[in-house]
DNA sequence: GACTGATATGTAAGTCTTGACATGTCAAGT
DNA sequence: ACTTGACATGTCAAGACTTACATATCAGTC
């Protein structure tokens, strides 16, 4: 079993949440529903399913309308997902373009500063507009709850900043 | 240029805030200061040192004691951070197992669910008191805050599903 | 003098992820 | 009939990242 494989869990969870799914159903979900919690595009999803199926994981119908396949999880692809999700430690991996921002941001003039951190204010404020489409209730409530928290601290953190910047 | 080089920036911001080091002194910096921000092991961190001196972002001095090189940064690598930190556009591309396990949540029993978020909240409550141990000031000081903001609010987030979860 | 642990640097194999390319179907409007 | 746009699946090359392996120095201590 490998260690890293979140795609994989990903990919069990919503044919687990929402029934049998094709590829293209799955990348949706994840430009949409999931685009908080995980991305991923289309290019590794297909080739992942293929791989899934072989492990016995899902299984795939034959071809139906345009080519279209549809997946539906396995008893062990759904023995898997529940082990994963009930005995999996967090690991705090984090790689945030916008914390690299904020750590540098002493390297620049605070006129520069300002600039940047207001842009990345503009972004927060969108995505939250984005998340906020976002029905509140269905299986990702809870992600997407903690999703419109951290982008509001985000927020939070970016009105902070302005106000020391600008009384600097 | 590349769309993805933020470890190369993340090396560049280091040796411009810290002044010149060697590839361990990063690595540690990785582990240290910078690991709510962008994380990078050794293996990383060294070939990608030997890769920005041949493009000529950063200059090896001869080697030292145990053959540690120093790198210090070039004109043209502190042209390279800056342009990026000031143009560079947010991108949110989230990855978050935690989050995934978040979204997952109601494929759970209400027990197993609570397990879960409790052990997310220990999660979060270790991670507080690491960062908790850094200092407040320093280069690293907007994002620290915005860290343990972050960590805070996933601490509350807990509490309040765990709540949720409760009075089920 | 031998041992241990922190220091210090690297390579290689394999996995994960992105971006560019490639192909073809179906529905709706013109 | 033709065109357009959404639907639907895929490959491939390159880049980013992890894990395991490999090596050697230096400081302190037993």
């Amino acid at each position: 079993m490998l260690a890293r494989m979140s795609l994989r869990i990903a990919l069990l969870g919503l044919l687990e949440a929402v029934g049998p799914a094709s590829g293209y159903d799955l990348a949706k979900k994840f430009e949409h529903s999931l685009n908080h919690v995980w991305q991923a595009g289309h290019t590794q999803i297909y080739p992942e399913l293929v791989k899934m199926a072989a492990d016995g994981l899902v299984a795939a119908s034959s071809e139906g309308a345009r080519g279209r396949k549809i997946y539906t999880i396995t008893p062990e692809g759904a023995r898997e997902l529940h082990t994963w999700l009930v005995e999996h430690e967090p690991v705090f991996v984090v790689r945030n373009e916008t914390a690299l921002q904020a750590f540098l941001l002493p390297l620049l003039s605070t006129e520069e500063a300002i600039a940047v951190v207001e842009r990345i204010k503009t972004g927060y404020e969108a995505r939250l507009v984005v998340l906020g489409c976002q029905r509140e209730d269905g299986t990702g409530h809870y992600a997407l709850r903690l999703g419109l928290a951290q982008v509001r601290t985000g927020i939070e953190w970016a009105e902070e900043t302005l106000a020391a910047l600008r009384s600097r």
